[in-house]
DNA sequence: GACGCTATTGTTAGGCC
DNA sequence: TGGCCTAACAATAGCGT
C-alpha cells in the first residue's frame, strides 16, 4: 500500500503525473506561506501547468481558493498583486546582479593583472564599468517606465 | 524528544527563527525542483531574508551551492536567468490579467443591465475596453522596452 | 478515467548538541 | 551551520464508487 521511493524524473504516466502535480503544488504553496509567516520573509512561488495555466503564492496574498461566485474578481486582484510581486523581485534581481558584477571587476583585474597585457586590461575594465554603469541605468528607466498606475484603471471596474 | 506542533505566527526567538529558516528554505528550494522535475512544469521560487539576500529556484537553474572559487560567476549567471524567468512570469501574468478583464467585462453588463441607467453604464463599458486596450498596449510597450538583450554585455567580461 | 479514502511509508523539520 | 533523533507531515498504492 504505502509509498515508493520515486525516481527523480519526469513521472511517464500522464495520470499519475497529473495527480502529483496537484499534491506537490499545493504542498509547495503551503510551505512558501508558512515560511514566509514562521520567519517573517518575502517570499514568492510562482507555478506554471503544462498548459499555461498558472499558480502563484506571494508573501502579500493569502492564497484564498476561487471558487466562490465572484472567483474572476478575486483572480484579477490576485494576478496584479502577483505583477507588483514579480516587478519587485526584478528589480531587486537586477539592482543585485549589477552590483554583484561590480564587486567582480576587482576580481577579474586580480586574476589577470600579472599578464603582460595590464594597460589593455586596465582600458577594457574602464569600459566595463561604463557599460554596467550604463546597463543599471537603463534597468533604472525600464523600471521607471514599467510601473504604471494599473490599479487606478482597476478602480473603474464596477464591483471590483 | 521529537517534534512539537509549531504555532503558524512569526517565530519570536530570533536564533530559534534563523535556524527555521535556513532549514525551511532549503526545504522549499528542494522541493520546487523536484515539482519542476517530477512533473516538467516551470517552477520558480524566490525567498528575499529579512537583510536583503535572495535566495532562488527556477526550472532552468539547477540551484547550484556557490562554494567554489567562482561563486560570483555563478551567481551572475543564476540572476540572469531568475531575471529572464521573472520576466517571463510578468508578461504572462499581465497577459492573462488583461484577458480576465475582457472576459468579465461582459459578466459586469449583465450584471447590471437590469438597472434603469442602462445607456450610462453602457458608455462606461465602452470607456472600459478602451481603457484595457490602452493598458494592454502600455504593457507590450513596456514589455519591448524592457527586453535588452543584456547577456551580450555579460560577455564582454572576460572569464565568463 | 476521475475522485475519495486509508494504510503505510518516505520526507521534513523541531529540539538539542 | 551541520548532524542526530524522532514526531509530524505528505505522497502514494490499492481499492471502492
Amino acid at each position: 500500500m504505502g509509498r515508493k521511493k520515486l525516481q527523480m524524473k519526469r513521472i511517464a504516466d500522464k495520470n499519475r503525473r497529473l495527480v502529483t502535480f496537484s499534491k506537490r503544488r499545493s504542498g509547495l504553496i503551503k510551505r512558501a506561506r508558512d515560511l514566509s509567516v514562521l520567519c517573517d520573509v518575502q517570499v514568492a512561488a510562482v507555478v506554471f501547468s503544462g498548459r499555461g495555466k498558472l499558480y502563484d503564492f506571494s508573501s502579500g496574498t493569502n492564497c484564498r481558493y476561487l471558487d466562490g461566485p465572484n472567483a474572476e474578481e478575486v483572480s484579477v486582484t490576485d494576478l496584479i498583486q502577483l505583477e507588483e510581486q514579480l516587478d519587485a523581485a526584478l528589480i531587486q534581481t537586477r539592482s543585485r546582479k549589477t552590483q554583484l558584477m561590480m564587486e567582480n571587476i576587482p576580481t577579474f583585474h586580480e586574476k589577470i593583472c600579472v599578464s603582460e597585457q595590464e594597460r589593455n586590461l586596465r582600458d577594457e575594465n574602464e569600459l566595463l564599468k561604463q557599460e554596467i554603469a550604463k546597463m543599471e541605468e537603463d534597468d533604472k528607466r525600464n523600471y521607471l517606465a514599467n510601473y504604471s498606475p494599473q490599479i487606478a484603471t482597476l478602480s473603474l471596474l464596477p464591483g471590483l
